[in-house]
DNA sequence: AATGAATGAGTCTTCATTCAT
DNA sequence: AATGAATGAAGACTCATTCAT
């Protein structure tokens, strides 16, 4: 078989590599639209219109990407989610203890709400807290992150950093909970004024937290 | 002269108090058709022709005491958070120390939760954490429930029951979004089978940060 | 039969006097009121809440006095009409010739809507001109004041006052179709600032128009 | 380089041409629908869904030509109007005299509205004498009519065919409205049979009243 | 793949009118 | 006669989604 491309297939494929990035190119630009327009409008709020108009691209064009706005408003948080995580994976490589690592995850959770404060606010103002979290894929990307926190309590206990407290999950609702309200502040009123900043002594009082005694 | 009322000034007077009383109960009746209808559609799919149909009341009646659904939509979380107040009001005045009134109102929050699980998934699922929260009303009764566990923890410094933390909104934070992280749980994942059970170890964990030393 | 009245029946019939007197005055209220809120929006999106409003009566009290809003509607013209008509008989005795009365009536017109202005705005914007004139109580006031008109440049022809034009509808609709016009155009454009005074010269080349050879 | 288009740019063209014919008749039909609903129920009353079924088309395809009701109201006597300057100045290209193009405008006003009885009736009955003559597209295409009478009696001043009236104004408003009041008075009462023709005498009459002595 | 146009299902809200007292 | 409350019927407008080209 010949590698040997006729003229036409090499157009053909390159025009139709072309059209792919094109393509491509597209669906991010519908996404960022719609995560700017459903931090300003809210999800049931925002009309498709309107992302199709911050895009600038025809309305019809968002249903060549995505089949519902439902699908679009679900989409949103696990797309920037996922880079969450592969930030925290190459950026925890070099911490070696479960202390130095439930810090980071704390912490690069508000740096990364700053950073991208529409997909904040979709995420902690109207996804986390919704009937929205059903949805298996949103569902699976938050408990990930939960779970995530409870393993290195356990890591911690296990290597023994602190004491090994009995329900991992009381810890972790008050560490998640508590970053979470931070942000939720920061969003609704903008204090304090750098969030990733202003996170680092509640951080601190919550690792103190693990280190008291088991025992209530 | 007499302050005796003639016979036709208590009969005024009693027919409009059968009116008031009867306009009351039908207030209160769409309230509550509102609290679980928004609970159970979330409000912006939320239907009036729902909330009239569940109230048992004509659609036109609804707009006889509330202006627009949304008015309806920010009454609900206030009238229910007066009451709590109330509620916390009454079962404080035996309690002496900050510490125990602080405790108190963390766990009435849960157990408040409990008994209004519609109330709950309306204001923590979809007031608290959004725009709405703009609405003044709305935001005047979180806030004054966030300023109560500010003062109270600033009252037990005072008091010489726990140190004096530099930034009373730190603690606050953690607390208020600890609890709400639970309650968020327990309305999502119906984990733990009772909240205003399940809540005392992390009251206890979030008592025993308010006696660390102060400095992080 | 005695004359004189028992106390009891006295006092019945003053009261009930009184009350016919209050209702009257009731009646005229919301009258006045209707002319003043139909004036404003227009018979068609003019509410009746807001004439009860502006006549400082439960809405309820109108249909105690007025079956529906149309018939309100349709009384506000006629009723003022009909002081319009007496007015005119009244001035009109002094004047012996057809050519003052026909002065007189259509001047008269232009002070009447000056001093009614709102009652001018219904009749000549609302029901002159409108499908509602099609309420034969209307339509009759209406028809009225234009045989009126003819019936004057009738009998100017029959004295000899003027020539005897064949078609006395042709200068009736001139006449009345100007005066229509200049009390439209002050109502909508203010101008001239006194409908009364401006109206006087074409009111004279109307007169004018009348001295002419009967042949066109 | 040749002029010749691609056959694609050609496709391209007549589609989008096709395209636009198609709407453009769409349009055509919405506001030929409304003319008619609004000419029998009045503005106030007819409903969108009448016109809708009028015009067979989908209630919401209104609302991609037209913003509102009310704008659709307002363009409905607009785009007539537009139809009936154009054939005025066809018309008059061959008249010489300000006489003779004053007649015409004045029969062609007629003629206009016997040919479009509808239309007729909305700018006779509905829009000219109201308040929604306030919206400045209405009211500048009546206002243009006024002032072309205006202007045509000032140049017949000018070209001696006349006397030069002081206020022309004065002249204006009584031609104007007697044209109107002929043409409310055959809408509302059928008669005469022929607008455009029982009004010649009375135009006959109106133009005598031109050449009458300036002074009053 | 791209898009302008089309559409149907749906919802809030208004308001004239009635009724119980 | 007076009135606060109740109500049903109705209508304007929106918007997600589809389709023809």
């Amino acid at each position: 078989m010949s590698t040997v491309k006729s003229p036409e297939e090499a157009t053909a494929r390159s025009a139709r590599t072309a059209k792919q990035k094109r393509s491509q190119k597209r669906e991010a630009q519908i996404l960022a639209a719609a995560v700017k327009v459903f931090a300003r409008d809210g999800i049931a709020l925002a009309r498709v219109s309107d992302i199709a108009k911050e895009a600038d691209v025809p309305i019809s064009s968002i249903y060549d990407y995505f089949q519902t706005k439902e699908e679009l408003a679900y989409l949103v948080p696990v797309a920037t989610f996922g880079e969450f995580f592969e930030e925290y994976e190459r950026q925890c490589r070099r911490l070696r203890t479960a202390n130095e690592r439930l810090r980071k995850i704390l912490i690069l959770s508000t740096e990364f709400a700053e950073k991208n404060p529409d997909w904040a606010r979709v995420l902690y103002l109207e996804v986390w807290p919704s009937v929205m979290v059903k949805d298996s894929r949103v569902r699976f990307a938050i408990d990930r992150y939960a779970r995530m926190v409870v393993d290195l309590i356990r890591e911690g206990a296990a290597g023994g950093e602190w004491p090994d407290h009995k329900d991992h999950y009381q810890l972790a609702t008050i560490m998640v909970g508590a970053i979470g309200q931070a942000v939720i502040t920061w969003l609704l009123y903008e204090r304090p004024k750098s969030i990733s900043k202003g996170i680092v002594p509640i951080v601190d009082r919550l690792m103190q937290l693990l280190k008291l005694p088991a025992e209530s």
